[in-house]
DNA sequence: TGGTGAGTATTAGTATGACAAATGAAATTG
DNA sequence: CAATTTCATTTGTCATACTAATACTCACCA
């Protein structure tokens, strides 16, 4: 458990991240304490100054808490920092569990329509060729055919690129750190995505609102966009209270 | 500048808390590279051992960004985990800034108003006992006068609990960071208070509402309660869509 | 018997010095 | 002039020793 398999050769990342894996998906246990920090360094081969850097590297993502003569004992998941990165790419196994994604696409549902508002105020040239450009590329058409696939990477740009735009500090934060997430998310509404185009669509929807700073328009297309998602998803979302002109947004 | 005064005791802490405050409040510019950390240690008298540490921590924060033969560069502000709790509180100086602070209260205007909505639904016993014990605290009448005065602890543990309440793992995140920010903004608008009354009646509101189940009542109040907050702070905010019945919130 | 306190063992924290690896810049060479 | 090699600088890793904090034990005492 405290070793990593031959295939991986074992540097710092590849310890860090089997570590947390093996927090985040459960293997190890809330309160659950690991060996001393010696043994651990034996274990991965290593010596203990790389081993204490990765601890704190976890420590300090909210994972872990160490303490003199205690250990280190792994924290609940209420002290994780959901909002890192790196956590959230190595939290795509538990990603499936209903619980975490719903929360998730919750705060996507609180966030992204009020972000893509705010952008129909503040982007500048450079955000809407951001946006304009990721859109482009958001769909493959084959040749010959009237099928039509999504781009999940320029998909992800452009929830990104809104968020980017809407200019609040904040927002971006969050912005970035879900990016991880939607590769997720839209992963797996993709593979069970029923109608492309009525995605597409509103996604348009958004971006044109956006150029004629639309502030309403944008904040239903970015309402529709995400229904799409969570209704491909099959999940239920209850509670989030959305603008009252949303019910138009969906037909 | 690389050294502590003589006044404070050089451990980790204080180190790291001293360098994150030259970046913070840009005394450290971006892409302006650190002494080598042989330099620092000797300024600050210690080890490269803490140094390092220290510098790791700072860069888990998203703060700086260290590169072999390169040194440790300051990162742009938009790469800083604003989010962090640590950071937060070390940001008091910025928050002044009204950028800082208009983004701070853009996300509470965004977040707040729902997670009291999702609160009205899901809170349990022990969360309402939690709202309803802080908001007890939250104002002291002074003997023998009307004269009400608000206190800033219970006010915060307020919006705390209401946030817990959420059962939203990502709005706890962002709960837990706001907190320290929330300490400033409150401090700031009960400084400038001008009817603390009005705003303990919002609040009321909200309280009532949650046990009441009362989704709309929940958002309505929450919104009253910032939209108070924000005309005390003197803000100018723009662009955030609120529920189309805001309005009667505050008439 | 039940608590109290000194002592012990364990574990993380800090210090030191040496070397490895990466990399930007200068020197060399075709 | 361009490509390449060498060199110097800085972070990264390692080994070892020691320090500080603290949970635990166990003898001692009321």
């Amino acid at each position: 458990m405290y070793s990593l398999p031959n295939s991986e050769k074992k540097n710092k990342n590849s310890i860090r991240e089997h570590l947390a894996r093996l927090v985040i998906d459960g293997a190890l246990k809330q309160d659950e304490v690991l060996p001393n920090e010696l043994a651990l360094a034996k274990g991965f081969g290593v010596s203990r100054t790389m081993v204490r850097d990765v601890l704190r590297s976890l420590e300090e993502k909210g994972l872990i808490e160490r303490k003199t003569n205690v250990g280190t004992r792994i924290r609940s998941i209420r002290s994780w920092n959901l909002l890192d990165t790196e956590l959230l790419e190595w939290s795509s196994g538990i990603l499936t569990q209903s619980r975490f994604l719903l929360s998730l696409m919750e705060l996507r549902l609180i966030i992204e329509p009020q972000a893509a508002c705010l952008a129909a105020i503040r982007a500048n040239d450079i955000d809407l060729q951001l946006i304009r450009e990721s859109f482009s590329r958001m769909w493959d058409s084959e040749v010959g055919t009237s099928k039509v696939t999504l781009n999940t990477e320029a998909d992800i740009e452009f929830h990104k690129a809104i968020i980017k735009a809407s200019g609040n500090l904040f927002l971006s934060q969050i912005g970035g750190a879900i990016q991880a997430a939607l590769h997720h998310t839209i992963y797996l509404s993709n593979k069970a995505n029923i109608d492309p185009a009525a995605s597409l669509e509103c996604h348009r929807r958004v971006l044109t609102s956006i150029e004629n700073r639309n502030t309403e328009g944008a904040y239903m297309g970015m309402c529709c966009v995400l229904e799409n998602t969570i209704s491909d998803l099959g999940l239920q979302v209850n509670g989030v209270i959305l603008s009252d002109f949303k019910c138009s947004a969906n037909g």
